[in-house]
DNA sequence: AGTCGCCTGGTA
DNA sequence: TACCAGGCGACT
């Protein structure tokens, strides 16, 4: 669920509350959700930490500690980071408990658990995310970039967007919304694309994962921020999750189909310049 | 490149 | 009851 911009928001609305705070203890109520090192060193380690910074890179939440070490958070499908500035009790799903000096907690909840928290020296170790691309949002991703990475790739364009080690932080409801905007239908093979279609696409990319940003986020169903608030994107969406319903440019219905094993919805006529078969 | 597994819950 | 879900890694 969280994408870039869900994950850049849950950075921006707890930086806020862990400014100058110090993780006092930590409490792993399910040590599956740990990726390393062992829960029990996971929150030794983590005890009397004072945080530095927040950084995202990609979809990975990065909380910076005084000493060097950094906590790797990656919230897959359903997990969820919630500051709680008065000590409150767990809800369902809860995993992991921070407590911070002061007063405050910090929960991750995960109802799927598929969310996967590390304790790092060195974050370059973890290959996921040694191996993440470019992030979209910074100057490094060009349009001369975005060129270079389709050329003679013979793979659908939205496999591409998803593949996290050519751009990071798209998931299918941005890579959806971006391809839209450029109106490109998804399964175009990713060499066919014009050097119009590929500036479009990089206008097109930036375009909705700013405006994610600035709504606060997508909560289709479980997204909260990290101060428990829902964000506004889903009113903003233009196909994702909308089969059947009018396309905001020309009121066609809005067709849902399966790309890449990938849940993929596109409005046919905006987005038909790729004959299926052809 | 496509499929499966990981998990749980919501909806048809 | 069956199928679906915003991710990602391992496998074929």
């Amino acid at each position: 669920l969280p994408e870039l911009p869900e994950v850049e928001t849950i950075k921006r609305t707890l930086e806020i509350k862990l400014a100058g705070r110090t993780i006092r203890e930590v409490v792993v109520l399910f040590p599956g959700i740990i990726g390393g090192p062992s829960p029990e060193e996971f929150a030794a380690g983590l005890a009397d930490a004072p945080v530095l910074a927040l950084r995202r890179r990609g979809k990975f939440l990065l909380v910076e500690l005084a000493g060097g070490k950094t906590l790797v958070i990656h919230f897959r499908m359903t997990g969820r980071l919630v500051y709680h500035a008065v000590n409150t009790a767990p809800a369902e799903h809860t995993r992991v408990i921070f407590e911070l000096t002061g007063g405050g907690q910090l929960h991750f909840v995960d109802t799927r658990k598929f969310g996967r928290l590390w304790l790092l020296a060195d974050p370059s170790t973890l290959s996921s995310l040694a191996r993440l691309g470019r992030e979209p949002l910074e100057e490094e991703f060009t349009r001369e970039f975005l060129r270079l990475g389709l050329r003679r790739r013979g793979t659908k364009i939205k496999s591409l967007l998803l593949d996290q080690t050519f751009i990071a932080g798209l998931g299918n409801i941005y890579a959806d919304e971006a391809l839209h905007l450029a109106g490109l239908h998804p399964e175009k093979p990713a060499r066919d694309l014009s050097p119009g279609e590929v500036g479009r696409l990089h206008r097109a990319i930036r375009r909705v994962l700013e405006e994610g940003i600035e709504h606060h986020g997508t909560t289709l169903r479980d997204y909260l921020d990290g101060t428990g608030t829902k964000g506004r994107h889903q009113d903003y969406l233009r196909v994702h999750s909308r089969a059947g319903l009018p396309c905001p440019v020309c009121g066609t219905r809005i067709v849902r189909a399966r790309v890449g094993g990938r849940s993929t919805h596109f409005c046919p006529c905006c987005q038909k310049d790729y004959e299926h078969g052809e």
